[in-house]
DNA sequence: CCCACCCTTGCACGTTTGTGCACGCGGCTT
DNA sequence: AAGCCGCGTGCACAAACGTGCAAGGGTGGG
């Protein structure tokens, strides 16, 4: 859809501005005047399911924006909460409890990707992970409009397999459509085979210019990892770790990931061997990030998502109902 | 609607927190989950019909707010011009040529009400005159809850018949809930019969104490009378002017009014001689108002409009999209 | 304590809205 | 130059939605 308009632009710009302005007076008549798309089409002379696709386009594409403000005097008692025990802003997504795990990452997802809009601004350089709640995430952004913002890919996805390049690259391009962003790939493997490859190539130029940038970033947004849940993330699933790796992962008592940078329950880092061949920043470099916007779903991620609030990784928290529940618990 | 809230207030603060929070969260899975009303129904043990009376009331309340951007580029065409023109900021509201004035009426009240929201703040005086423009507006307003917010009546209501309470004070009444403000009714005809009396009751101090609060007034709501029209405006329906009146107002060249103080083309007021009667602020009141929005819908109130723009009355301008062309035209 | 009233609920119906499909009009390619 | 392909359009059907109505439940007044 969004994709429409960009190849459309070689139908001269008149044309796109004509569906936009269009989709723009519908919009007007439709949410402003409680007229029904029959009547809308009436007025445009043009038929009513074309009106109902011009109305979706203009939700789509940001130009009608749909907020909800709680009364200042009843906000989610939950956020609350969240603010007061680990300062940090929570947007707590509600989901029943019987929701299978996919349903609820899907919708987690998709709130969370209607809510970016609020921290990506023009002049940002802003770090992507990926993974499958990112992935979610990806397919339902609501575009807005920057100029002179960057997408960063925080870390690399390609395995023994695949060079993960379509997978990441799609995620990341997704991420850019919508914000009018140019796209930084980082084209390495999301773990190298030796720790040595690694910092050899961190030395390259053509590497340092992606770090330099990872470390102005504004704003990063990641999933979490969950190495030891019965729901592995998607790179427990990928190809991309061994027995071998799972086992010294356990033995060094990491708890979760972000980004491919693993950790333990109390936050630390040290001394976890994987992390020497992960591509991902280290957590000086991430918490350099003014905001660090981190998706959650699902109460198998709980001991990782502490973890990583531990590691004060955190500023801001979407995460479902449930969850942020089981977190306030002990 | 806002009543019941109000009312229900009785059973304990508790129930009305429940129905808000309950609407607040069937707009969360509405709006930003995109479930269907029936899925929501569902989730929160309820049926289908009561959720789609809930996100009604979260509509009609405020908690959901549906706001439409028009990309920086290309704002329209007309509101750029007028305010190149005029210097004022319009709002352009789009209605077919072919709309019956009563629809035009309607359509632009409707989206005046859903655009004071955000003209209107805490801590801050209202002026609001009457008139069938007003009344429409009255009744589609967008709750948005305010500190310290007064209301006040700009012109008298009543007539030879009633003393126009019951109508005048049911139209600020939807403002004072809409915005829980105080309202501020001013009880006396919309014109003395005779000049002197007028004179004499601006003395009293409690007419005083409401000239007062006119003259400190932050933002300014009127609509605009057009004597002369076919369609004539509310005043010269109510039996407010008699035939005299008329003819008067012919001889002094007026052609319009706001809040029953007449002007002419040129903007001018100085001797028409109905105004010794009126009971609308001076246009040297009503222009310390930092804000004032009119409300204008139908080519009929064209020279009433323009009369109104050369006295500098207006800031903000609500209107119809055939009037707007119209204004640019000669 | 009972009654009358009002508010809220769910049902059933008619209306409004979303979407797969077939068609037709360009633009681009071969 | 002809054909292919992608895109937007309207149709028809199915899904989703709004609302008048009657019944239930709770509250305040008598």
């Amino acid at each position: 859809m969004i994709e429409r308009d960009t190849s459309n632009a070689s139908e001269g710009a008149d044309t796109v501005s004509g569906r936009t302005r269009e989709a723009l007076r519908a919009a007007h008549l439709y949410y402003m005047q409680d007229l029904t798309m029959d009547a809308i089409a009436h007025e445009l002379h043009t038929s009513r399911s074309s009106v109902s696709r011009l109305l979706s386009h203009a939700r789509a594409s940001g130009l009608v924006e749909i907020s909800i403000h709680s009364p200042l005097d009843l906000p989610s008692r939950i956020e609350q909460e969240i603010l007061a025990r680990f300062e940090i802003v929570a947007h707590v997504v509600p989901v029943p409890d019987h929701a299978t795990d996919v349903d609820r990452l899907d919708r987690v997802a998709l709130s969370a990707a209607r809510i970016l809009g609020r921290f990506v601004d023009s002049n940002q350089t802003i770090g992507v992970a990926w993974g499958s709640t990112m992935s979610a995430m990806s397919r339902h952004l609501v575009p807005k409009s920057t100029h002179n913002t960057e997408i960063v890919q925080l870390n690399g996805a390609g395995n023994g397999r695949t060079t993960g390049i379509v997978y990441a690259s799609e995620l990341l391009r997704r991420f850019g459509d919508a914000f009018g962003a140019r796209v930084q790939q980082f084209p390495v493997p999301a773990f190298f085979d030796d720790p040595a490859t690694r910092r050899a190539f961190w030395k390259e130029r053509s590497t340092q210019r992606l770090l330099d940038l990872q470390a102005g970033m504004d704003v990063a947004i990641f999933g979490i990892g969950s190495p030891f849940a019965e729901v592995p993330s998607h790179v427990y699933q990928g190809g991309y770790l061994d027995r071998g790796d799972y086992e010294a992962l356990s033995r060094d008592g990491a708890v979760g990931d972000v980004a491919t940078v693993f950790y333990r329950a109390d936050g630390s880092t040290d001394g976890i061997a994987l992390n020497e061949r992960a591509t991902g920043p280290d957590f000086t470099v991430l918490r350099r990030a003014p905001r660090r916007i981190c998706v959650v779903s699902g109460r198998a991620k709980l001991a990782s998502l502490g973890g990583a609030l531990a590691a004060g990784l955190i500023t801001d928290l979407i995460v479902d109902e449930g969850t942020a529940r089981a977190l306030l618990e002990p």
